[in-house]
DNA sequence: ATGTCC
């Protein structure tokens, strides 16, 4: 794949075959994928996508996904015929990161630590096929896939502030719980509250560098604070959520005219019945993804409650893996675009209408989880930036998974950790494994291209204490 | 990511 070097942190690939916008890649030359990696392929072809505006973006923690790389940013014009693909979205619907700010400082935390992990291990459900904390009736689990975290709130789990402090206040609008089928249903039923596998974790955190004071106040982080992210999605719900619409897109293709250089890439008009199915059964897995990672906050702040008598108070809550009827301008005109975001957040800027008032001049807090043992950061939307306001998710996988548990030796991993100070509490030792901060790029380095790029703005880093591993 | 193949 032919890049050309626009800036030190953007590269171009131009048009060629059915691509029908440019490619914009945001990295660093250190960060770029292999020139034969079929991210960059990934990329041409999403360019290719009925309806696509501007380019197919790619964030700098890049890497090969279904259909869509990881880390891929798309918007097609829903009144021009632009179509939905839920490999844009991929099968973790609305996976995304909560972090929480406790009453606590790091060098109080020192003596409770094990304490504190051995009871977030107890109360956080986590591995294939694990739930829940909340065990819902049928009935309850509509509710919650219609309302989000506010039938969470309205049960029980939390208090009101907690929705304010999240993307979207805690739900998306425009789910449809009569799309998501009696398997998603079944799969879904006994998983609310809980962390699932892969990359999922639970941590506890310092903040350890502050780099924008105002932002940082604003969003109530101060150096040395302990914190609480947590990492997880829409689990077994979501993920056959996005089987079940990627089975029917394949089979609508033809009779909507579409062709595509990759049938990973299954999709329809926005404006369709296909494209609005899988549109209200994608906004009723998101608002699962927000509730299950609200009463896993819930749980925690239990936790901490008990073994220290201090308390836990969100930060923000935010997804990396979703597609949004936005209003953007393309070209000098407002257009209905369809945003595809696959591993990539929004970060939406300072003044705008949809951040809460405690939020709204500082622009939108972003969460990146880092790789297990390595930091995470706080990031602030931006004004500018030419993605439609989104910006990377995380560190980016160097090395699959069968890769990284063939070269791995999980036991001395779990050494390394702790030697370092960071209690483990993992799910399996091939977890693990396959999570090694060795397979992913580094996030410091993520974050800084990103900066760099015009996409955000770096708050504060934050460093492990303790995980609970998915 | 995922009851890692209904």
């Amino acid at each position: 794949m032919e890049l050309v070097e626009e800036t030190p942190f953007r590269f171009r690939i131009e048009p060629h075959g059915a691509m029908r916008v440019p490619g914009v890649v945001f990295a660093s030359r250190r960060l770029l994928p292999p020139k034969d990696d079929g991210s960059l392929v990934q990329v041409a072809n999403v360019a290719a996508l009925p309806g696509i505006v501007g380019a197919s973006y790619a964030m700098p923690d890049m890497h090969w996904g279904y259909g869509f790389p990881i880390g891929g940013v798309a918007a097609t014009d829903v009144r021009a015929g632009g179509v939905v693909s839920p490999g844009g979205v991929g099968f973790d619907i609305s996976c995304g990161v909560r972090l929480l700010a406790a009453d606590l400082e790091r060098s109080d935390f020192h003596r409770v630590a094990e304490k504190v992990l051995n009871g977030l291990s107890r109360a956080t459900p986590r591995g294939a096929g694990r739930g829940a904390v909340w065990q819902l009736s049928r009935d309850g689990l509509e509710r919650l896939l219609a309302e989000g975290s506010h039938y969470a709130v309205e049960r029980g789990w939390g208090v009101q502030r907690d929705l304010e402090r999240c993307e979207d206040g805690g739900a998306v609008a425009d789910a449809e719980p009569g799309r998501v089928s009696a398997r998603a249903l079944d799969r879904g039923l006994g998983q609310v509250g809980s962390l699932g596998s892969g990359n999922h974790f639970l941590e506890v955190q310092a903040v350890d560098e502050i780099y924008d004071e105002v932002l940082a106040g604003a969003f109530g982080l101060h150096p040395g604070q302990v914190c609480v992210m947590i990492h997880c999605g829409s689990r077994g719900l979501g993920h056959q959520i996005c089987t079940d619409h990627v089975r029917r897109m394949d089979e609508s293709m033809a009779d909507h005219g579409l062709s595509v250089p990759d049938r990973q890439l299954a999709c329809a008009p926005v404006d369709s019945a296909a494209g609005r199915a899988y549109l209200g059964a994608m906004a009723a897995a998101a608002n699962y993804a927000r509730a299950n990672r609200h009463v896993l906050g819930v749980a925690a702040g239990e936790v901490l409650r008990e073994a220290t008598g201090r308390g836990l108070d969100l930060v923000y809550d935010i997804s990396h893996n979703l597609a949004k009827i936005e209003t953007h301008e393309v070209g000098g005109q407002r257009r209905t675009l369809c945003v595809h975001r696959k591993g990539a957040t929004r970060a939406l800027p300072p003044g705008h209408p949809e951040l809460p008032p405690g939020l709204r001049e500082a622009g939108q807090p972003v969460l990146i989880p880092g790789s297990m043992g390595t930091a995470s950061h706080v990031l602030a939307g931006v004004a500018g930036g030419d993605a439609f306001h989104s910006t990377c998710h995380g560190a980016g996988r160097t090395q699959s998974r069968h890769q990284a548990v063939r070269t791995i030796d999980a036991r001395q991993l779990r050494r390394e950790l702790e030697h370092s100070g960071i209690v483990v509490r993992g799910s399996s030792a091939r977890g693990l494994a396959e999570e090694a901060p060795t397979a992913y790029k580094d996030v410091d380095a993520v974050v800084a291209v990103a900066e760099g790029a015009g996409l955000c703005r770096r708050v504060a880093r934050l460093v492990p204490l303790g995980v609970v591993k998915g």
